[in-house]
DNA sequence: TGGAGAATGTTGACTGGGTCAACATACACC
DNA sequence: GGTGTATGTTGACCCAGTCAACATTCTCCA
């Protein structure tokens, strides 16, 4: 079931659809992805692709969602390796989120560019991105509680540190911060300023 | 040369077209911006549009320009007619950028989607996001000199404000955020918290 | 074992939309 | 008034999404 090398059927053909698009996303970046270049990239029929997915914009959610995933996973490992304290590791937190959408830029565009995916709500994708916001939020909790930054509605927090990478993440990505501007500077100044600015105002 | 009420000719064709896109653009979207219907709205052939613009991106492209002159403008004065504090210009010139964002989404979304602009640099694109940057570090610069936030970089630090609150505009925007939060404490949290991490790091 | 029905692929055809080329009209200026 | 340029129009072409009709293969049960 899982290795066919001729068939009529392909095996696993929805599997192979996704990580195709996802593929076709990084090389040329979305609008290279046509529903006829997938298949036949993947010596397939124009037609085949919609045996399992009702229209291109299903698949293109399908793709973002597993980007949701891999970006989940990535931060996911970043604060579970890191032993150091809990302010280092919501950094790191941040860190990798840019670094993962500079390592995938058009991958990172498609996730969060409802323009592309227009139709209405896409559980699949809210569901997937609530699953980041879910974890920015258990860490932020987590800390509030080692009392390191000030407690406040962590969620709350959590937009906030989420606007602030997301933002840097999507400006870099459209080049509208100047190249010679060390990104990884910015990146450590953007954290740190949204780590200080949420541990508590000094008295004015 | 303005009015004119029957004609061959319609006057001002191009204008009318980055108006008329801006406006397709706000009631349905970026996607339902085509070639044929706005010349049609316009009682124009489909053709028509070519005189003016090369190709369909060429007026995208004008119509994202025209939008951050839009918001520069909004920036401006809502900068000029603050007579408060510095502290407090900067907080409602982020609170401004953000509310244009949530009143010309698919607007905004343009702006920045340099996805559906593809192409190379686009220069007066960058140009006039470029003009944004630099009002902000100007505002940034005044404030340090009244010694009301931490002496650094005013670029850098332009650049971690602009990403909070492009960030928070895009995830408003995106839907990415939770309908019952409170949008306004939001922004309000936001630059503050910005606000806050640029005057300087409390002692560890 | 031999279908029957469900999955999965293929192909032809239609549509919408970007774009170019050839042609038409209007304007500007001499 | 005439000519060259700017601006519009129309016909045609191509690409890409998508559906319907048809083909092949698979699954599974009598």
């Amino acid at each position: 079931m899982a290795e066919r090398v001729h068939a009529y059927h392909h095996g696993d053909l929805r599997t192979a659809l996704v990580e195709e698009a996802a593929a076709m996303i990084s090389e040329g970046g979305a609008a290279s992805v046509t529903m006829r270049a997938i298949g036949s990239r993947l010596g397939v029929s124009r037609g085949a692709p919609y045996r399992h997915f009702p229209d291109k914009t299903a698949l293109l959610v399908a793709v973002a969602v597993a980007g949701f995933k891999r970006l989940n996973r990535c931060l996911g490992s970043g604060d579970a390796e890191a032993s150091s304290s809990s302010v280092e590791r919501l950094r790191r937190m941040g860190e990798q989120y840019v670094r993962f959408a500079l390592e995938h830029p058009a991958h990172y565009r498609l996730m969060y560019g409802k323009e592309a995916l227009e139709r209405q709500d896409q559980p699949e994708l809210r569901k997937a991105a609530g699953a980041l916001l879910e974890n920015l939020v258990d860490v932020i909790r987590v800390h509030q509680q080692s009392s390191e930054i000030e407690t406040a509605d962590p969620r709350a927090q959590a937009y906030v540190a989420w606007s602030a990478v997301h933002g840097l993440a999507s400006l870099l990505i459209e080049r509208q911060i100047d190249p010679n501007v060390d990104v990884d500077d910015l990146i450590r100044q953007t954290t740190q300023t949204i780590l200080d600015g949420m541990r508590g105002r000094s008295p004015d």
